[in-house]
DNA sequence: GAGTCGTGGCT
DNA sequence: TAGCCAAGACT
């Protein structure tokens, strides 16, 4: 295994990025809702999204203090607003069971709604110094290029982490600074299309390059389509909501005109069952009131920090 | 573990 | 232009 530490620690120091969650005294909260933005949207649509989150709610408790109607009404466009619902949940765990402070270990921040693999390790190592290895899409291309000479990774697997592991250097800041340094390097370098491997500075070590730049094919699942699919219905259905809100909308006259009218029935329902509406007297609305009891953290799981 | 889940920019 | 792609997580 080639030592990808030392280059990548002087490429970041040269090339990082001015983004606001690297700023000096960026706290773990504004870490944390950064991390459940960027999952799966791009950094340039989510830095004015988070701007204005922090600035309305500085703290998780003054999240959790608001309905999540308005966490999903915050949320705007930014896509999966499943996860708004799962933010302002985790902003009652972290009021309620961590006095208000962001966990800093990582099986802490399982256990909370919304939070995974990567973004309990990213705000573990980003937010708090501590030593993980942290694994996104773009360090998966990196590794899967850099050390396994493939074009593109496979699936995600649990394997990830220990690929990782085995690059960070034992010091913590530095390894904090590998972990983000290889997220960064995916993101402006080892692109997956059309990667600048001229400005790389793995390509004198990097096993893809040696090989020729093969293409190994692409084992990663390709997205479902999305005109016509009930991914757009239950977007047009919360549109609605959004822009009505505060106000209700009548059943009848949501998406009246859909010209799938079972489609828009499920988009409907599914809407419902994740809490991201409610409804009542033949009016739809976004959910007013927290969820409560069964629904409101994780159970059997066998993730839980107990 | 495979399916599902938004939205918009880029090529 | 139609598909690809984007700091994933849940069921």
């Amino acid at each position: 295994m080639p030592d990808l530490a030392t280059p990548l620690i002087a490429w970041y120091a040269e090339h990082r990025r001015d983004l606001p969650w690297r700023r000096e005294g960026f706290d773990a909260w504004g870490v944390l809702v950064s991390e459940f933005m960027l999952q799966q949207t791009p950094v340039t649509r989510v830095i004015p999204h988070l701007e204005a989150w922090l600035l309305r709610w500085p703290r998780p408790s003054d999240l959790a203090a608001d309905a999540p109607a308005e966490a999903v009404r915050q949320w705007a466009n930014l896509g999966y607003p499943r996860r708004a619902i799962w933010l302002h949940r985790a902003a009652g765990e972290i009021a309620e069971r961590h006095g208000d402070v962001v966990p800093r270990d990582v099986e802490a921040l399982l256990a909370l709604t919304g939070i995974g693999d990567y973004t309990a390790r990213a705000v573990s190592v980003f937010a708090y110094g501590d030593r993980h290895p942290v694994v996104d899409t773009n360090t998966r291309r990196v590794l899967a290029r850099t050390v396994d000479g493939r074009s593109q990774p496979g699936p995600p697997a649990k394997r990830d982490l220990a690929a990782m592991a085995a690059v960070l250097p034992a010091d913590d800041s530095a390894a904090a600074i590998v972990n983000a340094a290889a997220m960064e390097l995916g993101a402006v370098v080892c692109t997956a299309r059309a990667p600048r491997c001229g400005a790389c500075p793995l390509a004198d070590r990097c096993a893809w390059r040696a090989a020729g730049y093969p293409d190994t094919g692409d084992e990663r699942r390709r997205q479902a389509r999305y005109e016509g699919s009930d991914r757009q219905a239950r977007g047009a259905v919360l549109r609605t909501l959004r822009d009505a809100a505060p106000d209700p909308v009548p059943l009848t006259a949501v998406l009246a005109d859909w010209p799938d009218g079972a489609q828009r029935d499920r988009a409907i329902d599914s809407l419902i069952a994740d809490g991201l509406a409610e409804a009542s007297d033949s009016l739809l609305r976004l959910p007013a009131h927290p969820e409560t009891g069964a629904t409101a953290g994780r159970t059997g799981s066998g993730r839980s920090s107990a």
